[in-house]
DNA sequence: AATCTATTCAAGAAATTATTTGAATACACA
DNA sequence: TGTGTATTCAAATAATTTCTTGAATAGATT
């Protein structure tokens, strides 16, 4: 009788892996995790989440097996135990894709809608940085950031988005700008973030319009 | 602002996915369904649920893009939406495998503990038949099994195991037997069995020591 | 038409999960 | 040694899930 129900208790085990993934929040955070070693408190922030529900999800996929950590002075930080995981999540993602229509009907909606895909005029723009709903990023070299940019901007220069991932919060409408209305740098940005699921924006016109049309700016040094 | 939270939007499609395989008993209707087209009823015996149960099981399967299904006169039958479902699920089960100990714990003990391998005496059966707890399967050919066998045994001639999964509960423990202690019949179906998940053990002995004992018997015509 | 059968639906009880809040821990730095 | 910071823990609440029970449906069979 020892053995009875083992095979219950076996896909018991199995189900504690789909538990683990049953969660919007948790697969968002497996995701940033996939990208590299990251910390709680930097999972919390892109995942716009408070610290302590975050840490909690962590245990989730920590216990599941899919996420290992790793304490450094105050901080642990979280990383995928295999790359058998990765496989899984993108097992599960294919699936999705292919057989919920939601997918689908998402994704298309996002991808053509006017609003994402048209520039974001100025005075919108004002309006939401000051609503805080926003996060306004400059995509040109730092020296052209520090002679003059749009006021809260922050700056990733192109090619090191990638990088900087940390610095964005996924709970934001990011807005990126570059030089002017046809720099193809801010373009560029712009899909490479969606790609990576971030919702963001181009601003209508670049720096030198906006500087030109007497809206705030700051200069560094 | 109409495309915000797209992210998590999307997420939370990839979490109905995890939600589906959250449960140990959807997986196992996942895995006999992953065998062959199955109707509800032969789902819910298998998998030892009241069919009401396994219906919404079979929903949730449904709904989720996992599984599709087929009405044909009464009964609805259930099937694999794709093979992709397939390999979603082996990524499941092998991350499972290799990185929660207590499925290699619990592996390990079931095919090692004595309980498993050592054959049940004939006393313990004749109880355990009687309270309803195990189902006593006769791996002779049928003319065998016509002319005489334990009372309340089932028939599945060898090499006929895999045509009649349905006859047999997953619920209860399977008592093979043949036609005596060294009969390789019993072995080959109690392994064949296991690999399936049934939880499998040979009877102590043979038809003809049990007949031999005085125990109860059954002929048909 | 009446009955039977396989499945689904609906409602409710018990268990589990997600999130928030505030306190506890554990390490670093002054 | 005391203060600050990152993370975890613990308790409480709201929401969701699981399973049971009994009724409803829809297609066969008599």
């Amino acid at each position: 009788m020892s053995s009875n129900g083992f095979k219950q208790q076996l896909f018991a085990q199995f189900a504690r892996i789909g538990k683990a993934m049953s969660n919007g929040n948790r697969l968002e955070l497996l995701e940033f995790i996939a990208q590299g070693e990251r910390s709680v408190e930097e999972l919390a922030k892109v995942a716009g989440l408070t610290v302590a529900n975050t840490s909690q999800h962590l245990q989730q996929l920590r216990q599941s097996g899919l996420v290992t950590s790793r304490k450094e002075g105050l901080k642990v930080y979280y990383r995928i135990s295999d790359n058998d995981v990765i496989a899984l999540f993108s097992a599960l993602r294919g699936v999705a894709d292919r057989h919920l229509a939601e997918v689908t009907l998402l994704v298309q909606n996002y991808l053509t809608s006017r609003d994402t895909l048209e520039p974001v005029p100025h005075h919108e723009l004002l309006e939401r940085v000051r609503d805080g709903l926003v996060t306004v990023l400059d995509v040109r070299p730092e020296e052209e950031y520090v002679a003059g940019h749009v006021s809260g901007a922050i700056n990733i220069p192109p090619g090191e988005l990638e990088d900087h991932l940390d610095e964005l919060d996924a709970g934001h409408e990011i807005i990126a700008y570059c030089r002017g209305p046809h720099c193809i740098l801010a373009f560029e940005a712009v899909a490479r973030l969606r790609q990576m699921g971030f919702n963001a924006r181009r601003m209508e016109d670049g720096y030198p319009e906006w500087q030109a049309s007497g809206l705030p700016t700051r200069k560094l040094q």
